[in-house]
DNA sequence: CGGTTGTGTGAGTATTTGCCCAAGAAGCTA
DNA sequence: TAGCTTCTTGGGCAAATACTCACACAACCG
């Protein structure tokens, strides 16, 4: 999509449409590529590219239908331990470092069981790299009957929409009305926050927010490559003010400390972002994973800002040997 | 391995856990086997062997989230043209003679949205081979709301267990109640079939299959192969009988005409099966595809015996260019 | 106790797949 | 229309994968 021209899209239309049917012919069907590119008329070498364009595209998604014994485990003692509502427990590759692999489809997973409950629910979405991955595998699905709504501002410092607010993403793939925030994710001063906040435009946001069943959250570390920081929302030296204030993570835009209490001040007092919806009236599941995220996850379960909980393997373990 | 007792159960527990790991490494992580291989401490060909065990125990499912332009079309006008509430269409595969491959996945999908709904619902079931590989697509799933009821016999006439009987199949797949029909397919004499339908047994199971809310179902041809007659529900005689009196095709082990009317008397007078729901009161879904179908999909949506249809690209265009 | 069978393993090998490259086609600019 | 860029195509090749085979080991059987 990045180096695309927009200028052909029934083009663009009719090759996913083939890539499909390639892909199709590949996984469900079972032929080789020499199979397909005979039954398509095409080149072995073209059938190859439409069947990863297929998988580059997303049209492909597998899932895994067997519960694995040691994740089922670890995410029973996780829920035990902690006292959360649910959790999801995925298998870790041991040789990669993605912070989203695994934890993205199993979210995808979780908002789809959702989204497809006939009672209309409200959603709540965070922000980050691993809402984004699962955003991205998300299946379309028709779902009027709920809303989505951001919990958090989507304008970069610079002005431009912010790449890790997904609220637009999650609308493109599910017909729900979807509810953005037009605000910066942290304001330039307390008083420019409430003043924004008291738009027309932003309170209605903010009080349907409030009342999300389910939010799903990303949780942001505040090391030295903090994404908060990375993306420009914070400056170095607010970063550095807000480690020294004891802070470990932070959700939404939102300084926590170890124990899961709210940095005073700082940034936190300029932070735009809704508040997180309450553990009392909503299902609040955070997904993440990596050594980089445990302290911030320990410190969102100490400080039940949240009651779910998207994992694996490796950091569930982590999780459970810790404390 | 070092002590390996026959326990069997166990030991094909772990099994399959190994290879879901080994699965999930491959397709999801993306791993190559020999990666997989170094990270579980196995041999290349072990690695390998999980996988395609993984694939062959139906762990892995793939799908594909992508509407194929001309699927949908003639989906469209197969709905537009024959007054169909429900169709969908498959891509076919050029080189395959498969009667189930890909509508098999379609209808596990259709009934999985059946199953997710909340609200109780009574699923009548059919029989045959399209179905029971549908089955095998279908992904465990806990909903003991509803109720699935078999709508025909599942005893053969050498006593057994019917083998295309797939009742049982979905039962052990999904957590809902089932009912099966301990009958014969076909009783001896239409005597029978009224004694036999009048056990206490039985009756309750009737009367649960016409109160069905959804029903799926395989459509049978008559030509020489007619499952009926190979599965040795009814003899060559009595085929030969059967299709002397006009008849095209056979559901759940009735046999109608072109036009979709029942056969009078013949094997007809003595099936035993539930009477095929009614379009009004529910959906009744066929799952149908190839050219050997054909005349038996035309005749069942001419004589409104169903309102959904499962099948795929080829055979809707034959639908679509015959009558 | 020796033979049989069934299952799991690694080696070897044929097939299939992924990717790079050079050549051709298509669009854009001047 | 020449010159340029961008995209697409198929050949070639290395890597990855599937399959066959022979062997080892344990359970089973007479």
């Amino acid at each position: 999509m990045a180096g695309q021209i927009m200028s052909k899209p029934e083009l663009t239309a009719t090759r996913l449409d083939d890539a499909a049917r390639a892909g199709w012919l590949y996984y469900v069907a079972g032929n080789t590529q020499d199979e397909i590119a005979a039954k398509l008329g095409i080149s072995r070498q073209s059938a190859q590219r439409m069947v990863s364009l297929a998988i580059s595209e997303g049209l492909v998604k597998v899932r895994l239908d067997h519960p694995i014994a040691r994740c089922l485990d670890l995410a029973a003692q996780l829920r035990d331990r902690f006292g959360l509502k649910m959790t999801e427990v995925v298998p870790t590759d041991p040789g990669s470092s993605s912070t989203t692999l695994g934890v993205a489809d199993a979210a995808a997973a979780e908002m789809t069981r959702w989204l497809r409950t006939e009672a209309p629910i409200v959603l709540g979405i965070g922000t980050g790299r691993t809402l984004k991955a699962a955003i991205e595998q998300l299946s379309p699905i028709e779902c009027p009957q709920h809303k989505v709504v951001s919990l958090t501002g989507n304008i970069s410092p610079d002005g431009s929409a912010a790449y890790y607010n997904v609220i637009f993403n999650i609308a493109d793939k599910i017909k729900a009305r979807s509810f953005p925030m037009p605000l910066p994710v942290i304001a330039s001063s307390p008083e420019e926050r409430e003043l924004l906040h008291a738009q027309a435009m932003i309170r209605p946001v903010l009080e349907l927010a409030a009342t999300a069943n389910v939010a799903f959250l990303g949780i942001g570390d505040l090391g030295d490559e903090a994404p908060l920081f990375v993306d420009g929302f914070i400056s170095r030296t607010e970063l550095d003010e807000l480690r020294r204030a004891g802070a470990v993570c932070e959700i939404i835009g939102r300084a926590f400390d170890r124990n899961g209490i709210p940095i005073a001040g700082l940034t936190n007092a300029r932070v735009a972002s809704a508040p997180i919806p309450s553990c009392e009236t909503a299902m609040v599941i955070a997904t993440a994973m990596g050594s980089r995220k445990m302290q911030g996850i320990a410190a969102a379960i100490k400080g039940k800002l949240i009651n779910g909980l998207i994992t694996d393997e490796q950091t569930a373990e982590m999780l459970l040997a810790s404390k």
